[in-house]
DNA sequence: AGCACGCCGACT
DNA sequence: GTCGGCGTGCTC
């Protein structure tokens, strides 16, 4: 007998299951299979193969899921080392690479079994399930449920079970998805025979007929059966009659379901490199060729904005596929970076593949499948596109490596992809390009220190994206490269501005800028990183604030709708008249939001065109898109916008921006918040005069002394970082520590502390016998967002060289999540 | 995730 | 005295 260790799709279970192997089953390392697990059937993967059992009794697999392994040896390692390094379920790290839609759950049923010995005294409920099963035969739980209740159908079929009147049995769903097909129709027969068909069928009273053979005459290729029937107005019958005739056939074909099938992409020359970006690449190309580099070979790209980052990734990319293999290149965020995949998909015409969650599942598995045929040479997506099955892997990017989307933050594993991507690489011997003009501070440390090579790009190169899209023929030249200068930035002292009188929210020197900036018919974004009218409402004689019940953060008012709402479980409430503490009918609507700024630009500028962009506009896929190329082609004056606008997007015509408040994101209880903000504000400020025009960034702040926000007005990201490792070692934050945040949440605000004071006395009492490790606690205290969904969060932080060695062997109740490496305030 | 076991409050 | 709430622990 064999056996199998079997990672098992049920929280909870930290490693593999030991399952003996049926002869008639062909298993190996890898597949899925079904698995019985305690009183249900679960999916699970094969991890490993044993001559002996790890456990004296063991169950039997059930079922092989596919008759071929899924998973390859290699990515079971890749999600072991996620597994322990993240410290979550081994199958919850497997399940990151497995196809889309495979997830199943299958039911139960049950039958009645033909009653051998004495029948046992049943109760009332009991006969009555029995003589339900009975009557029908073969019955699932679910229907059960509904005539007897949930609980109870439960309860009542598991006695009857234990008595052996019935048995139990599990129907396990169709793989929800495959390939979609679609019907096509083609002659069967040569043309002589269709001509012969032709002349018989003119003296029959069949004159749909004729046609339909007549228009198959004039195709190439097969057509589509829908095609057909619209474009002749024929009903299947008239085809069906051809087909039973063997003239023709239909036929079902694999529909490739293509997401990029809206994107117009004209093929792409490379262009001539700037002579900056020639030397970082022939640098790159020198430590890529020098075969003695370390494994694996990461590089930092760090560029500004608009110093041609892109055009090194297709360099790496184009050198790769050159050698046989592919790629992959993750973006914080697909929706927003549409720009990014056209660059690829102009160079690579049919050759890129697309994954995220906003394709439907359909979409999701076609492309899925046609990455794992080898038919993209490089795979564009979000941190998810790092378990691509991209067959052959040579090169992973990251776009703007310090994007927080890249770690995942909300289930198990919460990863980051970046550490992810670089462990991949190592597996497969990939060279890994991280790029950014705000590099992390723990990944900059590390190209100072030599693990990754520092790669600089410090010229901002004129954008000549749009002239570069040539046609076919590729007759068009290309524009000399130029380069521009960084953008002027003004910080405004808003404390200043309000001494001098002026309340309003835009300060003089931006409503100036403005005007001027409208005069010479450019574009202005500008950025606020809030949403709604006004952020809470408050009662100015009692100074009561409303909240949400369930979440404890303060309600925002959403003029549209009218109500109050909360960002975080989306409870509403109609927009009260008075103060339901002291009754006063005085309420006032204070901060600030993109439909307030909307609002008092409106009144400064009454002709200006304006958009609006925050998360307020979703609902279609393609509507970010839509919004941006309105933009771009100039049919507003004014965008403004949340965190959306700053990411990666290429506005040549934009010549300033202005950040409405710089101080929201810089006064967030987070260590990282300067860092944060640093970052924000210079994607923002990047927006600026991405063309032949210079830019200007105006940043209004009551902070102006800051010290990100004076390196942004600088430009200078090293003096930014200088300042921000010192903070970091001075109190031993990240890079110099590393934090597992444990949270505990719980309905009840009292038992939550409990729970988090048990917690701590055993960790610290574990800290004393392991003896001094530079390990300490932070905490415990309530999570940022204290409340959500009805449940109170509380929180512990772990800190130290190694805060997981204190977590082994410390098994923690349900109610309690982990985070390693955990980012922003969440 | 389910499902069973086990320990404390409101009912006949 | 029991029914039923949920906190806890286990599933090869």
């Amino acid at each position: 007998m064999r056996y199998a260790e079997v990672a098992v799709n049920s929280p909870g279970s930290r490693s593999t299951y030991c399952y003996a192997i049926p002869p008639h089953l062909e298993v190996g390392i890898g597949f899925a299979v079904w698995v019985p697990f305690g009183s249900r059937v679960v999916q699970g993967i094969v991890v490993q193969q044993n001559n002996q059992p790890s456990v004296e009794t063991t169950k039997e697999i059930a079922q092989c899921i596919n008759d071929h392994p899924l998973l390859l040896p290699w990515q079971i390692e890749l999600a072991r080392w996620i597994s322990q390094y993240y410290l979550s379920p081994l199958y919850n790290a497997l399940a990151l690479m497995l196809p889309p839609a495979f997830r199943r759950k299958p039911s139960t049923y049950f039958q009645a079994v033909e009653s051998t010995g004495d029948m046992p005294l049943l109760t009332l409920e009991q006969n009555k399930l029995l003589e339900f099963i009975m009557q029908r035969g073969r019955v699932s739980l679910k229907e059960l449920g509904v005539g007897f209740g949930k609980n109870n159908a439960q309860q009542l079929s598991m006695q009857l079970l234990s008595y052996h009147l019935i048995k139990r049995d599990y129907k396990i769903p169709q793989a929800s998805k495959g390939p979609k097909q679609l019907a096509y129709v083609s002659l069967k027969v040569s043309k002589d025979e269709v001509e012969a068909e032709l002349s018989r069928l003119s003296h029959t009273r069949a004159p749909r007929q004729l046609d339909v053979l007549k228009f198959l005459l004039k195709q190439l290729h097969a057509v589509a059966l829908e095609e057909l029937k619209k474009s002749l107005n024929c009903s299947l019958s008239t085809i069906r009659a051809l087909e039973r005739r063997n003239i023709l056939s239909i036929e079902m074909v694999n529909i490739r379901r293509d997401p990029l099938s809206h994107f117009k992409t004209a093929t792409g020359l490379p262009p001539v490199l700037a002579s900056s970006q020639q030397t970082v690449w022939e640098q790159m190309e020198a430590d890529w060729d020098s075969g003695d580099s370390i494994n694996p070979l990461v590089f930092l790209l760090f560029g500004v904005t608009g110093s041609g980052k892109t055009e090194i990734y297709l360099k790496a990319l184009d050198k790769v596929v050159a050698m046989g293999k592919k790629g992959i290149c993750l973006v914080p965020e697909i929706a927003l970076t549409p720009q990014t995949v056209e660059r690829f998909a102009a160079r690579y015409p049919g050759r890129v593949g697309i994954l995220h969650s906003n394709l439907s599942s359909g979409e999701q598995y076609d492309e899925w499948q046609w990455i794992k045929e080898g038919n993209c040479d490089v795979v564009i997506g979000p941190r998810s596109a790092l378990f691509a099955p991209q067959p052959d892997l040579g090169l992973i990017i990251l776009d703007e490596e310090h994007g927080q989307m890249y770690k995942q933050q909300d289930r198990s594993p919460r990863y980051h992809a970046r550490e992810v991507a670089i462990q991949l690489a190592q597996l497969n011997n990939a060279v890994v390009i991280l790029g950014s003009a705000t590099p992390d501070v723990a990944s900059f440390n590390k190209a100072q220190s030599g693990k990754y090579r520092l790669m600089k790009l410090t010229k901002r190169i004129t954008s000549h994206v749009h002239n570069q899209m040539v046609t076919r023929d590729g007759k068009s030249s290309l524009p000399p490269v130029s380069y521009s200068t960084q953008p002027a930035v003004e910080i405004v002292d808003m404390k200043r501005e309000l001494k001098a009188g002026n309340t309003n929210m835009l300060s003089r020197s931006l409503l100036a800028e403005m005007r001027n900036t409208l005069e010479q018919k450019d574009q202005i974004i500008l950025f606020l990183n809030r949403r709604g009218t006004a952020t809470f409402v408050q009662c100015p004689n009692c100074g009561f604030v409303f909240r949400c019940p369930r979440c404890s953060v303060a309600l925002t008012y959403h003029s549209q709708r009218g109500r109050l709402i909360c960002h975080h479980c989306r409870y509403s409430i109609p927009v009260p008249h008075s103060c339901p503490s002291c009754s006063d009918g005085r309420l006032m609507f204070l901060g600030i939001g993109t439909q307030k700024v909307e609002y008092e630009v409106r009144r400064a500028f009454p002709t200006a065109r304006l958009l609006r962009w925050d998360s307020d506009v979703t609902g279609h896929r393609y509507k970010h898109e839509e919004l941006l190329t309105n933009f771009r082609a100039h049919k507003a004056d004014i965008l403004i916008g949340t965190q959306m606008i700053a990411k990666g997007l290429d506005l040549p015509q934009v010549t300033l921006a202005g950040i409405i408040s710089a101080d929201t994101s810089i006064n967030l209880p987070d260590f990282r918040a300067g860092e944060h903000t640093f970052q924000l504000l210079c994607q923002v400020a990047g927006r600026a005069g991405r063309g032949f025009k210079a830019g200007k960034v105006i940043i209004q702040t009551y902070s102006p002394d800051n010290y990100a926000i004076q390196a942004v007005a600088k430009h200078d990201y090293l003096s930014f970082y200088r300042y921000e490792i010192n903070y970091r070692r001075q109190y031993n934050y990240p890079p110099f520590s590393q934090l597992i945040r444990l949270v505990y949440s719980h309905t009840n605000n009292e038992l939550c502390q409990q729970e988090l004071k048990k917690l701590s006395r055993r960790l610290i009492s574990k800290i004393q016998t392991m003896g001094v490790n530079k390990l300490s606690l932070i905490g415990p205290m309530p999570a940022f967002v204290h409340r959500v969904r009805g449940k109170y969060r509380w929180q512990l932080i772990i800190r130290g060289d190694n805060p997981a060695s204190l977590l082994s062997g410390v098994t923690l109740s349900t109610g309690w999540t982990v985070d390693v490496d955990p980012v922003g305030v969440a």
